[in-house]
DNA sequence: GTAACTTACTTCAAATTTTGAAGTAAACTT
DNA sequence: AAGTTTACTTCAAAATTTGAAGTAAGTTAC
């Protein structure tokens, strides 16, 4: 169903907000003569890697800039997103591994700060004493909880119409599809 | 229930093809009732976030991999997405910090190395004195030819028809949308 | 012309984030 | 009971990023 979405009629929008057409002369050329679109690759691997590195750069200072207004002090934008990984369940350092794609020793120094800070509890599993279950605070709720507030205004920006949720559904969905494919390819080569 | 859904990771699967809508049940669980698409926001800024903050990752582990295939030692995959925002371009520093959305002093920084490894030249401008021009040497463009080629396995398995191609496109125009929106935030606030 | 200001970039030191090797302790295997 | 694997932690070093201060060239206003 979805599927059938990802094929049929979503007409790509040539201006949105400001991005027009002219700066990227490729991609509408190759639109209008619509020739051989199989092998000519219009936005490649790296125009895409570029994209998202500079939108997570800009992220995270905005993480950084609404933490500073919150009056946050103790820790850092990276380690927010951690708690915004955990959510509102409890989970072990192995899941949390798994959510973020996170290097073990990484995550490790994260919770330790953010168990000092307040932020989370580790309790050990009774099933299995080596697993350490997290699970947010009162106050790790309540500093997610400010975020997604601080955020919602953004929500509202960037969805406002159906079109707009349409396509944040497809960049999802395609990041998803990024993710799998380098994920593997560090794996077992592509 | 919904409310769980929504920050519950998505699972990751070992079949890229078998990719489809069981993976989102919140996205297609919302689709559904399609009564009040106006304010419920499906995707939200911050699972994208975490999404763009996951492949981001990927994607630097997986430069860092294609380098050290290469033997490249003497840079990082940061440095690399530097030569590539350079292109075949010769540009200043000043356009340059544009194309990434870097601070000044990290690009500073970045050049040095980039300059001492022979992988770009640096020549101070006629016109203006101050600006350094900066264009990739041919050790330089070599690299990033190799870059390519081993990225074009990924564009042939990410772009393999016309939808998987409007996708990308999408994708690419709507994190462009998230990055003037979460720009402008930072500078005007929202 | 020159003093004051702005621009374009660099330097440096410190903070933050990430990695990798080695360690611990519990659980599983044989 | 010994050896192995799993789940996580610790630590030190490396890589990356920031921010404040500096330099030198260009611009503007007297």
């Amino acid at each position: 169903m979805i599927q059938k979405l990802l094929h049929e009629e979503v007409e790509v929008e040539t201006s949105i907000d400001g991005y027009d057409a002219a700066n990227f002369p490729e991609i509408t050329a190759e639109k209008q003569g619509h020739r051989h679109p199989v092998h000519t690759v219009v936005v490649t691997h790296f125009e895409l890697a570029r994209m998202i590195e500079r939108v997570n750069r800009r992220f995270a200072s905005l993480l950084r800039t609404e933490m500073t207004k919150l009056g946050v002090e103790d820790v850092g934008p990276a380690q927010a997103m951690v708690l915004l990984a955990i959510g509102d369940v409890e989970l072990s350092v192995g899941e949390l591994l798994d959510r973020g794609h996170y290097v073990g020793s990484n995550i490790s120094y994260y919770l330790k700060q953010l168990a000092d800070g307040g932020y989370i509890d580790r309790v050990a599993s009774q099933r299995d004493k080596r697993s350490a279950r997290i699970r947010l605070t009162e106050k790790g709720e309540q500093l997610c909880a400010n975020l997604r507030d601080a955020g919602g205004a953004y929500n509202r920006v960037l969805a406002r119409d159906d079109g707009d949720l349409r396509n944040l559904e497809i960049a999802f969905q395609t990041l998803h599809r990024l993710e799998l494919v380098w994920g593997n390819a560090a794996r077992y080569g592509i």
